[in-house]
DNA sequence: CCAAAAGTGTTAGTGATACACCCATGT
DNA sequence: ACATGGGTGTATCACTAACACTTTTGG
């Protein structure tokens, strides 16, 4: 480039999302630093010259979470002039869904600690994470609307319970039983696996997707 | 902040549709400068330190259009480290759809010529602009799906042939006449307007967006 | 009276919703 | 036997899609 002219900074926010305890949650951090020091936040960090977005986004969830295999999806670009008190950054959102199974939280150097909260109990947050945090939240509800994308918060084998159970948290209604599973299994995109006895009460069919179903929600 | 960390540049590219001609178009700019010299490419420039990103999308588009009654909706941030041979630039797209009447097309300094392109005869574009066009496409026709956005098309003042016409050529295939009038008229967002006998053959009823649904596009 | 676009209703099919009972298992 | 979640079918309603003729105007 010819010219230098002054430049934003750039960030990357990942709003990470699972579901345990039958509740919604989001990965939150303690800030460490000014400003807005020991508040809480969504986590991120400064793109790198040598990464792309969505590397600089895959970078900080797994230095989060320690989770590799997640959904990650682009949400929006954040440039208010004032976001930041220290000068103007913008930040790419993402929003990410991990599985709850082997999630190891971890604080790193900005940040004191890392804390899943329930969606129904979100602390004051720093910056515009408010803001930020509700458009990741209606982007997800919409995706589920419309995608399989919910099913990358189960693990490889699943029941129709854990899946229903899903959107019944996300959309905080309950959903008919009988239509929930006609619906499903009218899509078609549902392997039937072996059924496994192993807690308790009557043991229930357990499905997986099938291959090039899987293969769509790692594009969606 | 306390360390300067050598940072990306950022620019807005902004993907500008309307309809004439029965067709989808698209504006394209010649660049007049390397890298890419000669070659079309999508309008864009770089985002100042006292705008926002919006605003200088709006910018660009007031730069290269004179128009400012537009829908205008940020898609995607592109920020591959190999996306600009100059050096990493981050570019945050947007699609803006303007109403055919009063453009008045004007190139800039970094730019020879500014030209409507049909969505079926795009030429070869510079940077990763195909993909953001694609892009744009597709988010198009998503969004004229399920909402009301095809309406910031039109006149204030429209029939339903014209507003069938719109989706049509976005389709790209046609729609039936009744179906399509009597689902307009169900969603209960059509003024009726008085009818003016301007042109020739049986004067078609006037309609106008209700005043709560103009909003809600403008929101969109 | 001809050309051109506007206007208008009915039918069939498809997908969504509402709803209640029996089943398999562990204790 | 009972407690717990799993599994299943039918009837109604709403929405979508297919389809053709008459009307109004200008020339």
């Amino acid at each position: 480039m010819e010219k230098e002219f002054e430049k934003p900074s750039v960030t990357v926010d990942i709003v990470i999302f699972t579901v345990f305890e039958k509740e919604l949650k989001v990965l939150l951090v303690k800030r460490n630093i000014e400003p807005f020091k020991g508040m809480w936040a969504i986590p991120g960090g400064f793109v790198r010259m040598n990464e792309s977005l969505e590397d600089a986004a895959k970078r900080e969830l797994s230095e989060e979470t320690g989770v590799k295999d997640v959904y990650l999806e682009q949400l929006y670009t954040f440039g208010d002039i004032k976001r930041d008190p220290r000068g103007r950054v913008i930040t790419v959102s993402y929003y990410a869904l991990v599985k709850p199974e082997g999630i190891k939280l971890s604080a790193s150097t900005d940040v004191s600690e890392a804390k899943w909260f329930s969606i129904s109990k979100i602390p004051k947050l720093a910056f515009d994470h408010k803001k930020i945090l509700e458009y990741a939240l209606k982007r997800l509800k919409w995706k589920f609307e419309y995608s399989l994308t919910a099913f990358s918060l189960l693990p490889e084998k699943f029941t129709l319970g854990q899946i229903q159970n899903i959107y019944e948290i996300v959309f905080e209604k309950k959903f008919d039983k009988r239509n929930f599973a006609k619906k499903l299994k009218s899509l078609n995109i549902l392997k039937t696996e072996t059924i496994e006895k192993n807690v308790s009460f009557r043991p229930p069919q357990t499905y997986s997707l099938k291959k090039d179903i899987k293969e769509v929600i790692e594009i969606l």
